[in-house]
DNA sequence: ATTATCTATAGATCTATAGATAATGC
DNA sequence: ATTATCTATAGATCTATAGATAATGC
C-alpha cells in the first residue's frame, strides 16, 4: 500500500501539459491494480486503495475505467501484454527446437516469468479457487491457448519417441507446476532458511532440480 | 454463500435445549469461515457472510470469537484438527515404511489430504503471498513443524543410497508441490476436459501420473 | 448467575455517480 | 469542445460494541 506522493494535490481540473507528462495515471493504475489484484485477491482489493497507492482520487478509476470489473479486466489484458517480453513462448528460437529440449525450455520460461512477473500465476490461481465469471473470463481470452501450446510440444515429444508413453493431460499439468512452486515456496524459503537477496538464484537452483527430477527421476537405479 | 436457513429467527433469548442440540453454532460458524476463507481469502471474507450463512446474526461472531482476526485463528485450528484425521503422518503404519515409500506415501497423502481437506492448503497459498502476521502465525504453529518432517524422510532415503544425492530442501518443495496441482489443476480440468464426477478418478490418476515421473523420470532412456 | 441469542447502532469504509473546474487542442 | 482531474455525496456494507431477552442450571 506504498502510497506515491503528489507534490501536491491542486484541486480539480486537467493537469499542466508538463505535470502530465511525467505520469500517465491511467497506466499507473494498472501497474498498481496488478500488484494488489495479485497481493489479495479480486475481493480483497478495494477502489479506494488502488488511487491512493497512485494517489489520485478513487473517482479517477470510475473515470478510466468505468467499473471495479472492468478495471480488473483491463488489468489483465495489461499483465498479459508485458507478459509477452519475458514469455516469447511463439518466438522461432523456441519453437524450432527439438521437442524435448522445446519442453525444457517451456518449464524455464513458465518459471523465470513466475518469477519476473509474479502477477499473473497469482491472479489466477486465486480465481481458479474462487470460480464464477471471472475465471471463465481468464480461460476464454488467455489459458486454453497456453494450455494447448504445451500440449501439442508434449505431443510431439512422445511422438519422437524420447518422452515415455504418459497421459498428456497429467504431464500438461506436471509441467505447469513450477509456477505454483515458485508463488508460494518463493514466501516459505525466505522465511525457512533466510534467504533474501539470493532468492533469484535459489529459485533458480531449484527449477534447475526440478527439470532434473522430472527428466531422470530420483531414484539412484533409474539412471 | 448458501444460506442455512433456520426455520425462524425466534428473537433474542438463548435456545431452547432441543433446539441448541440439534445444532452447535459455534462448530458451525467454524466450518463456514474455512470454506469462505478458503475460497475469497481473509481479506475477501466479511464476517456478515460467514453469520449469515450458518444463519445467525453478526454479532454473535463476536460472541464466540472476539474479532474477525482471532476468528480466523480458530478456524486454522479447526481445519488442522480435522486434518490430522486424513493426514495420519505420525502413524506408525506410515513411519516404519522403509524411505522410499515413505516419501510416496507422503506424497499421495497430502495428495489426498488437499483433495478431501483443501481448506488449508488454500488458506496457506492465500496467506504466503500475503505475507504478514497471519503467515507468521502459519509457520510458527503448523508449517515448520511438517516441513521438518519431510525433510528428514529425504534425508534417510538419500541416506539410505535409494534416493540421487540432490539438495533436501529442493526435494522437500518438489514433493510438496502435488498440493498446489490439485488446488488449481482441478479447476482447469474440469474446464478443459468437462470432467466433473469422475474428478476425484482423475486426480489420482494424475497423482500416479506425477509420482512415477519424479522417480522414474518421463525419458524413455532413463529406465 | 450464566449462556446464547437477538436488536440497534456508531463509525468507518466501499462503489458508483453527479457535477464543478482547469488545462489542452482545434 | 474535449480531457483529466477534483469535491461531494448517496446508498450499501463492514466490524465492533452496547444492551435487551429468554432459556438453562445451580
Amino acid at each position: 500500500m506504498k502510497q506515491i506522493k503528489r507534490k501536491e494535490n491542486r484541486g480539480p481540473g486537467r493537469p499542466t501539459k508538463a505535470a502530465a507528462q511525467d505520469r500517465d495515471s491511467r497506466e499507473q493504475l494498472l501497474a498498481v491494480a496488478a500488484k494488489l489484484f495479485a497481493r489479495y485477491g479480486y475481493d480483497g482489493v478495494t477502489t479506494v486503495a488502488i488511487a491512493k497507492a497512485v494517489g489520485v482520487r478513487q473517482s479517477m478509476i470510475h473515470y478510466h475505467f468505468k467499473s471495479k470489473a472492468l478495471l480488473w479486466e483491463e488489468t489483465i489484458h495489461y499483465i498479459m501484454r508485458r507478459r509477452k517480453e519475458v514469455f516469447p513462448i511463439n518466438d522461432p528460437s523456441i519453437t524450432s527446437l527439438p521437442p524435448v529440449e522445446r519442453v525444457k525450455t517451456h518449464i524455464r520460461l513458465l518459471f523465470d516469468a513466475s518469477i519476473k512477473e509474479p502477477e499473473y500465476g497469482r491472479i489466477f490461481q486465486y480465481e481458479a479457487i474462487v470460480g464464477g465469471e471471472r475465471f471463465e473470463w481468464l480461460m476464454d481470452q488467455y489459458v486454453r491457448r497456453s494450455v494447448s501450446i504445451i500440449d501439442r510440444t508434449i505431443n510431439e515429444a512422445v511422438a519422437s519417441g524420447e518422452l515415455r508413453d504418459l497421459p498428456v493431460e497429467h504431464l500438461t499439468a506436471i509441467i505447469s507446476v513450477p509456477r505454483y512452486l515458485s508463488i508460494v515456496f518463493e514466501a516459505v524459503v525466505r522465511d525457512l532458511h533466510n534467504i533474501d537477496a539470493s532468492a533469484d538464484e535459489y529459485m533458480s537452483g531449484l527449477c534447475e532440480t526440478y527439470i532434473d527430477v522430472l527428466f531422470n527421476g530420483m531414484l539412484k537405479s533409474s539412471r
